[in-house]
DNA sequence: TCGCTACTATCTTGTTTATAGATAACCAGA
DNA sequence: TCTGGTTATCTATAAACAAGATAGTAGCGA
């Protein structure tokens, strides 16, 4: 049974004549009862009486039933890919907390009015799960720290963080490896690039292991830290869009430790559907504007 | 784009594999490979990555879910015509009143009893209003009065009726013409062939129109026929099926008038599903048991 | 009843496409 | 670097397809 024939069938059944739905699909008259004929010994039923009118039997109608189904999921399956302009179907994000909380929102605001036509979907984790989640095709593209070692992805430098210290009293200067030691920090659990930076800082401050609570949210762990339960490392711009919610106080960190980068990272561009394609679009334009010097490899 | 195409699709996606997927279909790994590649170049993006690992890409996935319900939509289409043994679908019956009431009920049971997966549609109508359903394709069959003189349509007599004239008061012999004259006839509305042999009867008695009061159902006609509001003509069987429901009482019609065959009608068996198949077997074992003779054209 | 018209079925031709097998290229792991 | 398992490419054969020409058929009106 093919797509062609039900197409065929239903244009017949519209129409009322093998002729008319020959032109309709730009063929002839005689490929059509061709086509006609092949279903109705494929399914072992007659499907449009001939005789007098032309019309489907009842078995035809039933069919054409199910034809519509196939022809629709067809047709919306194409404009996936091939709709014009406006792309449609789904779009599974990965990103950090911290970059969904911060640099996120403007860019999905700026792709949604462009593609209005496709559902988001975000999933927030540390780097460590989110390369996981790209590597099973569980997510379409990740906003990661760090570039992808993995070969043959597409990835796109789209943010330069800049880590800070936070605590709750104001600092000066780093805090004295016997504070640091005493200290409990704060970061996101496991596998989150974050808190690898955490433990560079104290090693450099020649603390060996601190005690280190894990968080799920930003939120909390910002109210944790502000009612002085400890430090925590963040990105600047993250600690600024909350400062004025919490009572909490940075410091900047020296530049080998504090400077990260979020690369985007995606499949090859081959392999990207439309909606994709004008997601990596849309961030490439806000990643221009806000810092003209990119790199992509 | 081809049904062929995605089920290889899907079967790649499913078994990570050209060759295990070629497999599973029955055919051999290059086959594959072209169709795949087919799909690909048609909607300019790579559903398969290929480089270690085979996995759908993105794209692919998004596409696998679409296929899925195409397949599946097809395979349902076949499983209406080629299921085994059990059929599945809808069938619409058109059927008198009086047939409905009476005759269709144990046929019902048991068609539902050997076919439970067809949706079964019951529309009631006098005879003329069934044909033309039946003409327009808006029912499967339907249940008439009288051979359906229609060329091409297959039609079988389902039923014998003997029809009986049906009053408020005992009755030894035929009313008089003044008493009939005076009196109401019930009737179902135009088109009902049972009406026709109440104008029948009544020129038959020498009088040429009674009062006729139009009925739409079967209880409401027998309850205004016991509150005295006038005769009717029905079916023997219809009405000892209601009497003790109703005072009414009965009186033999002369045979010319009283005998009134139902015949079932439906399109060339060519053109039946499965379900209607079925239907028309469960009848014809129903029709032999209750009257061995039966005539088929 | 006869012809006219509009329609579908069939046949034929050249072209395109599908299939299976053989072989080459490729990747990952040892 | 070799090897086992995998995909891509090529080729010959077979099948399917599209279009046009033609024949057959039903319905309609005179």
């Amino acid at each position: 049974m093919q797509l062609k024939s039900l197409r065929l069938l239903v244009a017949v059944a519209d129409t009322g004549s093998f002729g008319a739905a020959a032109k309709r699909l730009h063929t002839v008259q005689s490929n059509v009862t061709t086509h006609i004929k092949k279903l109705e010994e494929e399914l072992g039923v007659q499907l449009i009486h001939r005789a007098g009118r032309v019309r489907p039997t009842s078995a035809g109608l039933a069919l054409v039933e199910y034809a519509e189904r196939m022809l629709t999921a067809h047709d919306e399956a194409v404009s996936l890919f091939k709709g014009q302009e406006k792309a449609c179907g789904r779009l599974r994000i990965g990103a950090m907390e911290t970059t969904t909380a911060l640099r996120l929102p403007p860019i999905l605001a700026a792709y949604h009015a462009a593609q209005p036509d496709v559902d988001i979907q975000i999933k927030t984790g540390p780097t460590a799960e989110l390369v996981e989640l790209l590597l099973n095709g569980q997510v379409d593209c990740v906003f990661v720290a760090g570039r992808l070692e993995h070969g043959r992805y597409h990835s796109l430098k789209a943010f330069s963080e800049q880590l800070v210290l936070v605590g709750s009293t104001p600092m000066t200067k780093m805090p004295s490896s016997q504070t640091l030691l005493t200290s409990a920090f704060l970061a996101f659990r496991q596998g989150c690039s974050y808190r690898q930076r955490i433990e560079l800082l104290l090693a450099s401050q020649g603390v060996n292991a601190g005690r280190i609570f894990e968080f799920g949210s930003l939120d909390a762990m910002l109210g944790c830290v502000a009612a002085g339960m400890g430090y925590t490392v963040l990105p600047r711009g993250t600690v600024d869009a909350h400062q004025h919610r919490f009572g909490i106080h940075t410091l900047a960190l020296p530049t080998s430790i504090a400077n990260i980068d979020t690369y985007f990272v995606a499949p090859e561009p081959e392999t990207w559907t439309p909606a994709l394609a004008g997601f990596a679009e849309t961030l490439r334009n806000a990643v221009v504007v806000d810092e003209p010097q990119l790199t992509a490899s």
